[in-house]
DNA sequence: ACCTGAACACCGTTCAAGT
DNA sequence: ACCTGAACACCGTTCAAGT
């Protein structure tokens, strides 16, 4: 075959490819990549030059895009857009939660994925936090997100829940089960609401003791 | 060689150089911990007959072996039971941070580890959560953590921060990083205390609605 | 420019063979 | 019981060769 007329390959083909790949599969190789795409794994290289982890931070915008908010809408205050962030975040990640574990390890480059990050501190700080504290809500709120998040994909029982040795893990675990929908998602509400309250009575007695 | 009158390897031994090999290299494959052994790569298999899996959760085992409380001390209460099982985790995990991302894919099956949730679910029941509520709390805990010990262990920047198209992010990451201490267990501290208040002030309503 | 097959240096795991 | 070497079915990546 060698050159083919139109190419056969695109980064997008490929990005879409591995995603459908993780998604019902739970990871990715080149190799199977490949084959989805009826094309040999040396070819993908000319595509995705930075090999398989070009492909996972791929993978990342192509999960995040369109989902993460990069501006303040109305009147909305620092704590409406965090929670919008921190759900945005959380929804494509839960979406795809296979992908999770992959980008845990890898720095983030998306353009797209860091604009949000960019516009976060821009709001906290316009609401009067100053640059290390808005750094430290950031990172906090990515720490949560990203541990939601692999909750989502966790393998269907996180802990070994053994009735005879951890009665009470296992009570509580089937009570959280027996309510209706999901439950990470309602963990991850909690999580939220109150993380944000916390940090929210933090912020206003520190702006008091600033302007006392 | 053959069989040896002692001994060459045991569950021990091959876990704790798997630690250091972690520690150092950020990652383990069987013949590295083989070859660290001085042994072939087939004999691990007589000792962890999990594989490499196995090996993984006896890592989670040996890196919390001791951290993790199990029961309550004195008068202290869920909130202040619930910080120290945080900061233990934490501690455990930040102090290791190269295994995290190896565990996070893996149900906790380890005896010490399930020992200590369901200490801290005992605690909150004793204090007045109900069933479902203490499990969320539970996994809220347990996402922030996760988090935050995936966060200690991330890249020297978790951000490709450049100055020009993300100057506020950039801004904030130098100042968080200009103060004196670890920038992570500054992240953690404050998330882990907003996320407490924020719970405490949820589980007081809740009670106070019950009460009436 | 784009695809290929062959090649390289790895993986995790199994298993018959040795003592 | 415990260790070995050989073997199997994989990896990710590179690169000369083709059009």
């Amino acid at each position: 075959m060698a050159r083919p007329t139109s190419p056969l390959l695109s980064r997008g083909a490929i990005l879409t490819a591995s995603l459908d790949l993780v998604d019902v599969a739970g990871d990715f190789t080149m190799p199977r990549l490949a084959r989805a795409l009826g094309v040999s794994a040396s070819s993908l290289y000319h595509h995705v030059p930075g090999g398989r982890s070009d492909v996972v931070e791929g993978l990342r915008g192509l999960v995040c895009a369109g989902r993460m908010p990069d501006q303040r809408v109305d009147g909305e205050d620092w704590r409406a857009f965090a929670e919008r962030w921190a759900r945005g975040y959380r929804g494509a990640m839960a979406a795809h939660p296979h992908v999770v574990p992959l980008l845990t390890a890898q720095t983030v480059s998306d353009p797209e994925v860091l604009a949000s990050y960019e516009a976060l501190v821009e709001v906290l700080v316009q609401d009067g936090f100053d640059d290390a504290t808005a750094l430290h809500v950031v990172a906090v709120l990515d720490c949560f997100v990203l541990g939601s998040a692999l909750d989502a994909g966790a393998p269907a029982e996180v802990w070994d829940d053994d009735d005879e040795r951890r009665p009470r893990l296992s009570r509580a675990v089937r009570a959280a089960e027996s309510q209706p929908g999901d439950r990470s998602a309602a963990t991850f509400e909690l999580g939220l609401g109150s993380l944000l309250t916390g940090l929210e009575l933090a912020h206003r007695s520190g702006a008091a003791a600033e302007g006392a």
